[in-house]
DNA sequence: GATTATCGGGG
DNA sequence: GTGTACGATAATC
């Protein structure tokens, strides 16, 4: 009776590791297998031995057979129909790769390539992250365990991009319930510092601490902080045997992303949750946190940290440990939900954390499809892959909208519109165009873009999206009833979690069946959603505008809308009853599992294209979709104006003053009076100078600074300013030191007008008219 | 308009 | 490790 935290398999002790919270349970009896489509066992053995043969190999291959034996299973691309064919178990895992790539030269295999711990999660009942009684195989309550959870962050000394080679750790700082730390090689003056002598000390006093815990929260770590701290132990001789069983960390390089596992504990890396759950333009630390808790945290600058360092400044070991501090708020935020996205699709909460919600579905399918008998469908070739990538089919409907500035807006959207498409016209892979179905039964059949789906049977995909509709119904039921009796309690808030958690699965089905990695693939059935999708949202709207509102901008599955009559102009109140007796109306017409709802009221709002606008509410809460170019290669003249003309927009509702911002930065810049760091760009050299094809303003910065003698390395960070004269604006770009002037008008052109000119010109304002502030300026520049 | 290149998070 | 797993946007053709 103990809570699994985390499997793997362990090579030494050739079995799968349960870690539990204060034990190991050593799991000896699962085996790896995958199937052959063939029930000749003997054939399948005959065909082994004369591989061992032909390369001259002394039954190497035989031997890592275990068993083999005919099961019955429906295969998905027979039909459907239920078939026997052969399992194959070999002894160990890596056993699976060598005997596949052989037998795939003698017939069709399946489920070969699904990861031994994964295969074992998904063939066996127990659930991880809950408390589980092992010795009767049973779930003992849905309470989140009290896992010992700290975050973890290092500091770097280092002028340029981090090199593990030479730049040393000096820092890292920890926050948990009881302990607040920043590990220091310096002696600084603050409460929370614990000095060590030097950074061989400092890893190891690392490995002590984070050796305390069971998850472990990181931003960005599984790209940073463990691959390199991992680099620098190495320089000293050390090894990072962080796990449970003193195991060694194990970092995985996967083309540009590696991931740090760490056995027996979950390491949760914050920024790919962060990515996959908030809708935000930026991802930084920072700017997380000022979405989920409303606070601005001061960042240190990490160009920075080497001066503090160096001047023994004390605000750096509070700036540090912010970080590590609000590492651990997101990760208690973020927690419940990977666990029960962990619970539901019963994989490891490490893997759920890397894991795309497509690949969370993927899991789901598989757990179900084994429950059902099905035989999965293999994972597409790199030819079919290339194939699904390139297929294309028409999205969501989006309404051209209204330009313009709008007030008193109401939006209004589907609640989940795709999974409804689904289930209600049993949407699925294997249900389309169905040979089981006589030629009489579809005659009667609706027939959607060609194709007609099964009356029979329900299909894996709406069966399994209709048991994750009806289990969030049943957790809604409990949750109000607890609401009715005013209990938010600690189980109140898991089952919360829970029916958040299969909302986002439910609704990642769709996404899924256009997936071009997926197993249960199908864009057919992908492109009859949408089909579907533009028929209900399309009808909505005229019924919207029957009713008397008038749809300004509409994507996908909502609409923005605003009331039609300019002479009746209904106060907020009488607006929102307005939407309310409208939903009523809709709602009664809609088919079971549909529904419109009200999403919000936005005070203003201003709509330019397709996918880009910008929102206002009550609140003075600004919602921009499509418009912000902010990146880090913009400069700060290019930021700020964007900023201010969108606050002069919707803030203050005057396209004059946003006309006015744009002028006179304008003419801040023509008058020379604009600040040469704040003319910056900032590319990054992202592979060697010499094989850069094309010559790009960044490229040639920096071979600038390699002939003045300075070291310039790939993923450096290069920032110019285009000066001016005649020659191509790739050769005018300098280093800020060796900017003498700047280019007035790319500054204008490429810098200024891009971001803003779209939103001005969807309220009438041509790009001539912003740029002809210039005769006032030289009249007013000569005036005074 | 389609294809190709770049960037993100961390310091 | 029984894993070939990105996705959005700007620049360029």
């Amino acid at each position: 009776m103990e809570s699994l935290i985390d499997l793997d398999y362990n090579s030494d002790d050739l079995c799968i590791y349960l870690y539990l919270i204060n034990s190991i349970i050593k799991e000896k009896d699962f085996k790896p297998y995958f199937y052959v489509n063939s029930t000749d066992k003997e054939q399948i053995l005959e065909f082994l031995k004369d591989y061992e043969k032909k390369h001259k190999l002394d039954s190497e291959i035989s031997k890592m057979i275990e068993n083999i034996e005919t099961v019955k299973k429906i295969v998905f691309d027979e039909n459907y129909q239920e078939k026997e064919l052969s399992k194959v178990t070999v002894k160990y895992p890596n056993n699976v790769k060598t005997v596949r790539e052989i037998l795939m030269e003698f017939e069709r295999l399946y489920e070969y390539d699904i990861p031994f711990v994964r295969r074992y999660l998904i063939d066996n009942s127990v659930i991880p992250t809950s408390t589980w009684d092992f010795e009767n195989n049973k779930k003992i309550d849905n309470k989140i365990p009290d896992f010992k959870t700290v975050s973890f962050d290092i500091e770097v000394y280092c002028n340029k991009e981090p090199n593990p080679k030479k730049d040393p750790i000096i820092m890292a700082s920890f926050s948990s319930k009881d302990f607040n730390t920043v590990v220091s090689t310096k002696k600084f003056d603050h409460e929370k510092l614990e000095y060590v002598k030097d950074e061989k000390e400092l890893i190891k006093r690392i490995i002590e601490i984070l050796k305390e815990y069971d998850i472990i929260y990181t931003y960005n770590g599984d790209n940073f902080d463990f691959p390199y701290l991992k680099k620098r132990a190495e320089s000293f001789g050390l090894e990072l045997k962080l796990g449970k069983n003193d195991e060694k960390i194990k970092i995985t390089k996967g083309g540009m992303n590696s991931k740090s596992y760490i056995p027996g504990r979950v390491h949760i890396d914050l920024y790919p949750i962060a990515r996959r759950l908030l809708n935000l333009t930026k991802y930084r630390l920072e700017n997380v946190t000022e979405a989920l808790f409303d606070v601005k945290k001061v960042d240190v600058g990490h160009e920075n940290i080497p001066k503090m360092w160096d001047n023994l400044d004390e605000t750096l070991v509070e700036y540090s440990h912010q970080d590590a501090y609000y590492t651990q708020r997101i990760g208690e935020q973020f927690l419940p939900l990977e666990i029960m996205f962990s619970r539901v699709v019963n994989q490891s909460l490490y893997d759920i954390n890397r894991m795309s919600s497509s690949q969370m579905v993927e899991y789901l399918l598989l757990k179900n499809s084994y429950k059902m008998g099905v035989i999965a469908p293999n994972r597409p070739s790199g030819k079919e892959y290339q194939k699904r990538i390139r297929s294309s089919y028409e999205g969501g409907y989006v309404k051209e909208p209204l330009k313009g500035i709008h007030e008193d807006i109401v939006s209004m959207d589907f609640l989940s519109l795709y999974p409804s498409i689904i289930m209600s016209h049993n949407l699925s892979p294997e249900t389309i165009d169905c040979t089981c179905c006589s030629d009489e039964e579809n005659g009667e059949n609706e027939e959607i873009l060609g194709h007609k789906f099964c009356k029979k049977s329900i299909g894996i995909i709406p069966k399994t999206l209709m048991d994750l509709i009806n289990r969030r119904k049943k957790v809604k039921k409990v949750l109000r009833e607890k609401a009715e009796k005013g209990e938010f309690d600690e189980e109140y808030q898991i089952l919360d979690y829970e029916q958040r958690s299969i909302k986002v699965l439910a609704n990642s089905h769709y996404g899924y069946l256009a997936f071009p990695m997926a197993r249960w693939y199908s864009r057919d059935c992908a492109e009859i959603t949408t089909h579907l999708g533009r028929q209900y949202i399309q009808k909505t709207i005229e019924e919207a505008e029957n009713f008397g509102f008038k749809v300004i901008y509409a994507d996908t599955d909502g609409f923005y809308s605003k009331w039609a009559d300019d002479k009746e102009k209904l106060s907020k109140y009488e607006l929102l009853e307005k939407t309310r007796e409208f939903l009523k109306n809709i709602n009664n017409t809609l088919p079971g599992e549909m529904e419109l709802e009200f999403e919000g009221y936005f005070k203003r709002g201003i709509f330019v294209t397709k996918k880009k606008y910008a929102l206002i509410d009550e609140n003075e809460k600004i919602t921009v979709k499509g418009l912000e170019v902010v990146r880090r290669d913009w400069s700060n003249v290019s930021k700020n104006t964007q900023k201010n003309v969108l606050n002069a927009l919707l803030k203050e509702g005057s396209v004059e003053n946003a006309k006015k911002v744009i002028q006179d930065t304008i003419k801040e810049l023509k008058d020379g009076k604009v600040n040469n760091e704040d003319l910056l760009i900032h590319t990054q050299l992202t592979k060697r100078i010499e094989d850069y094809k094309t010559t790009a303003p960044h490229v040639e910065v920096a071979k600038k600074i390699l002939k003045s003698g300075n070291r310039v390395n790939t993923g450096d960070v290069i920032s110019y300013i285009i000066t001016s004269g005649n020659k191509s604006i790739s050769e005018r770009a300098e280093i800020l030191e060796n900017a003498k002037n700047y280019d007035t008008n790319y500054y204008i052109e490429n810098q200024i007008l891009p971001p803003v000119i779209r939103l001005m010109e969807a309220l009438g304002i041509t790009k001539d008219e912003l740029k002809d502030s210039k005769k006032q300026y030289t009249l007013h520049h000569f005036l005074k």
